[in-house]
DNA sequence: TGAACATATGAACGATTGCTCACATGTTCA
DNA sequence: TGAACATGTGAGCAATCGTTCATATGTTCA
C-alpha cells in the first residue's frame, strides 16, 4: 500500500463518535433476546407480562432488556392501568432488520 | 391484549433460525474495533500491518478480529508476497452501515 | 385499607468477549 | 540457508453481559 493511499484512506475514515454510536446501535441488536423482543414490538403493542409469556422469558429478564431498549429509544412505553404497553419506536429499526435478513438469507445460498 | 391478537402475533414472529442469524450478524458489527476495520476495508484493500498501524491496534488484535470477520465472510483476503491484503466482501454491509448511520444521526436531533 | 397483580431494579453469578503475550507458520531476499 | 518481515493462533486475564433471585414500587378493586 502506497504512503499516499494510506494517508488519504486515514483521512476518510469514520470519526470516533460515529464509530462509537454505530457499534453501540449494532450491539443492542446483537442479542437473540433483544431481537425477539424488537421483532414482536415492531408488530404489536404488548404489555410486559404478555411479552414475557410470548417469548418464554422471565418477567425480570424482559424488564431489564426493555430498560436498555428504551434508554436507546428503540421502544417506547405507555401505561394503561397496571399494565405498561411497549412498542417499537423507530422506523429505522425495521429497515435494519430487513436489510439484516437480506444479508442472512444471501449467506444461505 | 386480547387472546386472539396474542395468538396471531405469536404465529407471525421470526423463526428461531432467522433470529439467531440476525443477532449473530449484528453482534459482529457491534464492536468499535470491528466497525473501524470494516469501515477501512470497505474503502480500500489493506494489508494487516497497515491496518494495525492505521487504527493504532496491535497486529495480533487485528488478526484475531479479521479471522472472525472472514469466518462470517464479511471480508476476504489475498496474499501478495509476504503481505496479506484484506477487503470488505459484502455489499450488504455497506448498506447496513449507511442505514445504521442514518439511525445514529437521527438520534442526535 | 389490604390483597393481588404488574413492573422495575440492585446484587450476584456464570458465560462470553477482546485484548495481550508468547510463539508458530509462512514468505522474501541477500 | 538464515535473518528479517508478515501473519496466525492458543492460553490467559480483565471487563462486560445476560440472567436469576429477592425485593421495591406502583396500580386496581373488593
Amino acid at each position: 500500500m502506497s504512503n499516499r493511499s494510506y494517508v488519504q484512506l486515514k483521512a476518510r475514515l469514520l470519526d470516533e463518535a460515529s464509530v462509537a454510536a454505530l457499534a453501540e446501535t449494532f450491539k443492542v441488536l446483537g442479542d437473540t433476546t433483544r431481537v425477539r423482543i424488537l421483532d414482536a414490538l415492531a408488530r404489536a403493542e404488548v404489555p410486559v407480562c404478555d411479552l414475557a409469556q410470548l417469548l418464554g422469558l422471565s418477567q425480570s429478564a424482559v424488564s431489564h432488556q426493555l430498560r436498555l431498549l428504551r434508554s436507546m429509544r428503540l421502544v417506547k412505553s405507555r401505561r394503561d392501568g397496571r399494565h405498561i404497553y411497549y412498542v417499537a419506536d423507530d422506523h429505522h429499526i425495521v429497515g435494519l432488520f430487513e436489510q439484516g435478513l437480506e444479508h442472512v438469507q444471501e449467506r444461505r445460498s
